[in-house]
DNA sequence: ACGGACATCCAAACCGCTTTGGATTTCGTC
DNA sequence: GACGAAATCCAAAGCGGTTTGGATGTCCGT
């Protein structure tokens, strides 16, 4: 319990040299078991514990990994990106690693990574929300820092480590359902989509119309940040047109509960009049769990996502020949209160 | 853009000591002007980044400020937790402070504390969430290292920095607008009450109700996690009373988002037959802004709080004898579509 | 011309750990 | 009883910076 022990007062406590007591203490063969065992015991009672900067000046590990986030993303991003940063920091500490996590303005992104790696800040980056025209893994490969993705890059699906769910296949089945729920005027209140997930949930949609013989209708496809008002307002608008969708899917939770606000403002049944399907990440202060969830969903964990992501991302680290390794996770569709037949007019 | 120099090397590509070049580079006044550009031009030419580590050992001061986050309080406070951390991460890393986040298992918390302490990670913390019966800042004062709390310790005001927004007052007003607007069955949808935040929202209802000789009602109260479904469930439930409420008062946006679905599915409407004042932390996900805000509330944004807090613990930092310091921030009264007169039975 | 005040710069110690390259002791074997 | 292998342990050299305690050179007043 007594404080800031360092390891030559503790091995001259001992009467042994430092190389034995670090070499004790670190589990390396050349150290007698009553030997370590002292050393254990009087580490254990000086409260010794080994001065972190210090072993990463020395080994050259910084037994860290950063998040860099920009004001931009964490804008729009923020719950889901918690969520994925809880996941992944229990695997950190588990591992024993630090996660530092650099807030940003927009243009110093690229910055903060090259600081990351000239002043060795971190072993390894998350890129989080890979955009269509992605270019932060060029400037990694180059810095020569290792990373995952959580999300795909398009066109370096091969060349790059990621986790990222079936955001395709998702959005699919979930309109494939709407579909042979007689639904045939859909709407798409997606995310942004110069972000990859959304481009590739748009596809799903669009796929499963074209499936069945139907036109996407690009009045009925929104694209923006995924908030609350942005699902409210939107819902509205197409509630109240001339021809208004009889089902919604949505990209996110948050913007679900706008749209079933508008539903209701409107005087209409959630699931009756009109039936929605969302994406839920699993968030944890947004439980769409119980005997029958409120919204039928495509539900993927990202908190799980962020724990995989991070064990990929230390396997790279600690093996560091190893080549790309990915995880593609499925979403599972769950039925919910928010879905119905299409009602005949 | 050359990688990799380190300052043995800068030093001999300028023929100089690496005390001058580490003088120069950091703004000492023992270096020529025309020396400390030649070396300031050099450095940028090859690239050079003093290695954090080695900066770290040499200084004594790990220039990182840890947030410890047991798994209970993230996953409750989740959405406001990361409003914080953005705010507080803009301040650190405008200073050059790295921020690093620690999710652990519960029982943990205090192992972790002692750990950044030990091993040095970090030169300052911060508080989240303090409870009625906290303890973390005996842990933390006993082992030296500075902190900040976010919100306050109840009867260690005096010898603790925090930052907190005025939780009776904010409450206290709101009521009294309930009131003022002929409401007198309140229901109150707080949070966990063994928080201290929450403590003092209920007291300042209990003060508004009682100063107007009003009984608080303990069947129109609630505590719990402030989840979506948490709001939805026990305004359904005080709905279909005997003799339900006509106002609620809600400890979060998105408790208040379950509530005003509850009274929609009764058929009722928000404002109308039912008001609710809801806080607001001003998530960025969740705006209630436009030209009349969704919700009246009462709203102070964490995330300035956060920006503010880091600088307190900065500030304590770099002038370890200064007493401490705090911040009472004051929560706006703000008038949405949320609220309207008590309806006339 | 001399001594002191500045202005510049440097060699070396230090931060606290890991790790290399032995040194010493112990032990089984022939 | 000598010898090589195995088991233990250690002194010292890093890791890459900062900082202390001078050394050297220049300028000025007297």
């Amino acid at each position: 319990m007594s404080k800031g022990v360092n390891l030559k007062e503790l091995s001259q406590r001992l009467n042994l040299s430092q190389t034995t007591v670090s070499r004790a203490l670190n589990g390396y063969p050349e150290v007698s078991a009553e030997t370590r065992k002292r050393v254990a015991e009087m580490a254990e009672k000086l409260g010794y514990a080994p001065n972190s900067q210090a072993r990463r000046l020395a080994t050259g590990r910084s037994m860290a990994i950063g998040h860099v986030i920009p004001r931009s993303i964490h804008e729009m991003m923020n719950p889901i990106f918690l969520e994925f940063i809880a996941g992944a920091g229990e695997t950190y500490s588990r591992h024993g690693y630090d996660m530092i996590i650099s807030v940003v303005e927009d243009d110093h992104e690229e910055d903060a990574y090259r600081q990351i790696a000239s002043r060795k800040k971190a072993d390894g980056v998350i890129i989080h929300g890979p955009a269509n025209d992605e270019r932060r893994h060029k400037l990694l490969q180059e810095l020569n820092l290792p990373f995952v993705v959580h999300g795909r890059i398009p066109g370096a699906e091969e060349e790059t480590s990621w986790i990222d769910m079936n955001n395709r296949r998702a959005f699919e089945r979930a309109t494939n359902l709407l579909l042979d729920l007689g639904h045939t005027r859909i709407a798409l209140l997606n995310g942004l989509e110069h972000m990859d997930f959304a481009r590739r949930r748009r596809r799903g949609f669009e796929d499963a119309l074209q499936a069945r013989g139907l036109t996407p209708d690009a009045a009925l496809m929104r694209s923006s940040d995924m908030t609350e008002p942005y699902g409210c307002d939107n819902a509205m608008e197409l509630l109240k047109s001339d021809d208004p969708p009889t089902a919604f899917l949505v990209s996110s939770m948050i913007s679900a509960i706008g749209v079933a606000r508008a539903i209701g403002q409107c005087g209409l049944k959630t699931g009756k009049d009109v039936s929605i399907i969302t994406h839920d990440d699993a968030l944890s202060f947004l439980p769409n769990s119980g005997e029958v969830p409120i919204f039928t969903c495509t539900r993927s964990s990202v908190r799980y996502a962020g724990e995989k992501a991070a064990e990929l991302l230390l396997d790279m680290i600690t093996i560091p020949t190893s080549s790309p390794k990915s995880l593609h996770l499925d979403a599972e569709l769950i039925l919910g209160q928010s879905t119905g037949p299409a009602p005949s007019r």
